[in-house]
Formats: C-alpha cells, sequence, structure tokens
RNA sequence: GGGUAGGUACCGAAGCGGCCAAACGGGGCAGACUGUAAAUCUGCUGGCUUUACGCCUUCAGUGGUUCGAAUCCACUCCUGCCCA
C-alpha cells in the first residue's frame, strides 16, 4: 500500500475534492482498507458515463487496497433524491425498482473489481427501520439547514412544491452511511448535503464520520443540464460501440473540453477538434468494450458520415417482403425492425416530405410513393439510421 | 379549518362558448451549410386517412347546460399564496 499522502494525492485526479481531507489520512494511516461507499439509486435500468465517473474512482480506490461499499438504493429510490432538482421526482413502484437493481448492478462490474466489492441493497434496513427511530434521526437535522439548499430554496422561491417526504432523502442515505460503518462517501458536488448528514448521524451512532469525497457532476450531451437518462441527454455504458462514438461525435467542441477533464482527467489535445472528438469517442468505447471495438467504430463512423458511403457500411438488415410498397409502411417497418423505434406513420410522413429519406441514394419526398423495394440496397432514413434491405 | 389564485401539448405560457389539435417561446426532430461541432437559414412538432378548411383522441377527473365547451355550471382530486 501507497503511503498516505501519496494515496491522497492520486486520489485526488480527475478533480476530486475531500472534505476532510486531514481526516481522510489520518484514517489511511490507520494502514486498513478503508469502506468507501458509493450508492446508486436504481431509477433506470441502465448506469450512465455520468455514473462512470465516481465508479472509476471507486475503482481507483480498490486498486489502491480498499473496499468499495455498493449500495443499490432500492429503498430510496423508491422515495427520489431531490438533490440538484427542480422538481419533485415520481415514486418509484418496488418492482421497477427490483428490476433495475440487478441491471444496474451487472453494469458496475464493468468497472469495479468484485473481489474487492461489497454489495448491498438499502432495503434490507430502510424498510425495517421503525418510525420511532425515524423520527429519532430527524432530530439531527433543522428545517434551516435543509432549506438553505440551493435546490429546495429555489422551489421555495418560485412557488414549487416542496414535499416532506423529500426532506427524508438525506437522512435514508445518512443511515445508510452509519449501517455500512462507511469510511469514505463518493459523491458529485451535489451530494455535498446528504453526505454531511451522513457524518452527523455517524458520530451520533458513536461511529468516526466519513469523509466526503466529491466528484465533478458530468454535464449530458446537450451540454447543459446533468447526465441522465430522464433527459435523453446521456450515453449508457453498455451501449454498443457505434452508438457511444456516434453519441461522443455529436456533442459540441465546448462539451469535449469538459468530457476530457471529467472522463479522461486530461487536457484536449492540440489537434483538429474532429480529431480530438475522434480521439476522445475511441478511448470511451475503448473503456466499456475494447480496442478492436473502438477502432471498428472509428472506421464505421468515417465510411458512414465522412466518406458517406453507406453501401459499404454495416446496417441492421430488414427483410424486403416486410416491407411492402408504400414508402411510409416502409419507414415505419425500416425504423421499428432495424431500430426497436415506434414511429407513428405521422412522422414517417414528415420525414418523407423533409427529404430526410433516400432510396438508393435518392431522396424520395412525396409520400404517396410506391417503390418496389429490391434486397441488396439502402434505405436512408435519417442523418444517422439507415437500414439494408435483404 | 377559512380565504384566494391556479391545474392547457415535452416544458413554460396564451386562449375564457363556435374561426382550437389549441397563439407564442423554449426544447426536440428533419433539411441546407458543415467537422454527426458551433453559428445561421428553412420546415415540422397528437393520431389516422381517400392530404381533405376530413375523421378520431386530447386542455386535472366525473357528471351537467348547450345545436356546439379547453372555455359555462356542479361535485371531486391536486398545487401555490395569505390567514388560523
Amino acid at each position: 500500500m501507497e503511503s498516505p499522502d501519496k494515496t491522497i494525492k492520486l486520489l485526488k485526479s480527475g478533480g476530486c475534492q475531500f472534505i476532510i481531507e486531514p481526516e481522510l489520512k489520518i484514517k489511511l494511516e490507520e494502514g486498513r482498507a478503508l469502506r468507501v461507499k458509493w450508492g446508486v439509486d436504481p431509477t433506470s435500468p441502465d448506469l450512465h458515463l455520468g455514473h462512470s465517473v465516481p465508479l472509476f474512482k471507486l475503482r481507483q480506490f480498490q486498486d489502491l487496497g480498499h473496499l468499495a461499499v455498493l449500495i443499490i438504493g432500492d429503498f430510496t429510490s423508491m422515495v427520489g433524491d431531490p438533490s440538484g432538482r427542480s422538481s419533485t421526482r415520481p415514486m418509484l413502484t418496488r418492482d421497477q425498482v427490483r428490476v433495475n437493481a440487478e441491471t444496474c448492478k451487472a453494469q458496475a462490474f464493468k468497472i469495479l473489481d468484485p473481489g474487492r466489492t461489497e454489495i448491498v441493497f438499502n432495503s434490507e434496513w430502510l424498510e425495517k427501520i421503525t418510525f420511532l427511530e425515524v423520527v429519532k434521526l430527524n432530530s439531527r437535522v433543522t428545517l434551516q439547514q435543509m432549506l438553505q439548499r440551493d435546490d429546495f430554496k429555489v422551489r421555495l422561491d418560485e412557488g414549487l412544491p416542496v414535499f416532506l417526504h423529500e426532506l427524508q432523502y438525506p437522512i435514508m442515505q445518512g443511515w445508510d452511511s452509519v449501517m455500512v460503518h462507511a469510511d469514505v462517501e463518493l459523491g458529485g458536488t451535489d451530494q455535498l448535503f446528504n453526505i454531511m448528514v451522513g457524518r452527523d448521524l455517524q458520530k451520533e451512532q458513536g461511529q468516526p464520520p466519513q469523509v466526503a469525497c466529491l466528484l465533478p457532476i458530468l454535464e449530458g450531451l446537450d451540454g447543459v443540464q446533468k447526465m441522465s437518462k430522464s433527459l435523453h441527454n446521456y450515453v449508457g455504458i453498455s451501449e454498443s460501440p457505434r452508438d457511444m462514438f456516434g453519441k461522443l461525435m455529436s456533442i459540441s467542441d465546448e462539451l469535449m473540453v469538459r468530457y476530457y477533464e471529467v472522463l479522461l482527467s486530461e487536457q484536449q489535445p492540440p489537434v483538429h477538434p474532429m480529431e480530438a472528438k475522434k480521439r476522445l469517442a475511441s478511448r470511451i468505447v475503448e473503456q466499456f468494450h475494447d480496442r478492436s471495438a473502438a477502432q471498428a467504430a472509428l472506421d464505421d463512423f468515417d465510411l458512414r458520415f465522412a466518406k458517406r458511403d453507406l453501401d459499404s457500411a454495416e446496417l441492421p438488415s430488414v427483410r424486403v417482403v416486410e416491407l411492402g410498397e408504400d414508402i411510409i409502411s416502409a419507414v415505419v417497418t425500416a425504423y421499428a425492425q432495424g431500430f426497436g423505434l415506434n414511429r407513428s406513420r405521422s412522422e414517417a410522413r414528415r420525414l418523407v416530405e423533409q427529404g430526410s429519406v433516400q432510396w438508393c441514394g435518392e431522396k424520395v419526398t412525396d409520400p404517396k410513393t410506391r417503390i418496389n423495394f429490391i434486397p441488396g440496397e439502402v434505405l436512408k432514413l435519417d442523418r444517422t439510421r439507415a437500414v439494408r434491405l435483404v
């Protein structure tokens, strides 16, 4: 194991900030494997690049000899973390959560070392706690503290509701820390309050308080809001190399700087922005797949977009017999079969009318067109999607 | 518990008896231009069809008044604000 100072220095890479750092040093000096907590709320079945930031940090702790305590917030996700939100989260049902929990767990192991990970579900203790105990925990936090939080303050100022159950979230998260005896808790900068509540509760229970390890929050593909499934601005960590690559190529130059910094802990290389973006995309694809997949995704991208050579690109195939002759129906089924997307006939018609659809390289703009589809040719649906007929 | 203002499409927000599938803005999608960047310009943005000032479903919910309701009435549910 490295010396405490060296360890801290390593861990501080990637814009990571500790509160309170001297306490971390003291813990490290004890020479034992620290229990490093990170919780995910399985509100969606997929983890994305935003989650990968703490996951990689957790991995770094593991590689330095510490233990990752992964908390699947199957209970907390039913309540919903209000942190950084401008509106109340919908409460999820037990069944939705249960399904998501399994996929999240599997995806987390794409990054974590299973040998140094302890997985727990927080329903294990949160489900059993009594009302009296909850009330006692609540006595550790004042309303004023809660209301100082920006997310609540903003809602209050704007006349938006803040529900009482939302105030319970930090308490629950804090109680998790007590239950797993966390030495360190990882989280985005918006998690500071919740993590500090954990410290208070630990102290009250006679435990040494955890140290907060705050990480930058990753913006989503839109470059403005934080990456999240519900905002449709994410790159899932189990997406195909090609989708990942494509999504990353579509980010703005400005965002790219940020992705280099947060995702790779590096400076953007001084080359043409497009080249830099290709490298970024390749590197990230490689992290979740492998080098050859990254290369394939790059080659595929060049073929499809730089050379615009759809004929030799690899495309999902759709059988001619499924398409019929009417262009609108054909587009709808091509989306469904090739990409699993449900497009209405109206949407398909719009795409046709607006010149998005091409057959054999020719635009088809009349929605009444009837085509004798033949195998081997390409039906282009929109900027990024096309299918090959078989 | 009392008073009061509200609940409209993905979001914000008009509409307040027919001309409303519903102004406007944002977002999103598509096209042109490009580097699947940015900026810009254009179009679209409930569904279906014989594409038609056609039909169907929508303006919190349920009933009602009317030839006709997002718009009026009754009740219900939900939220803000003020008072207790």
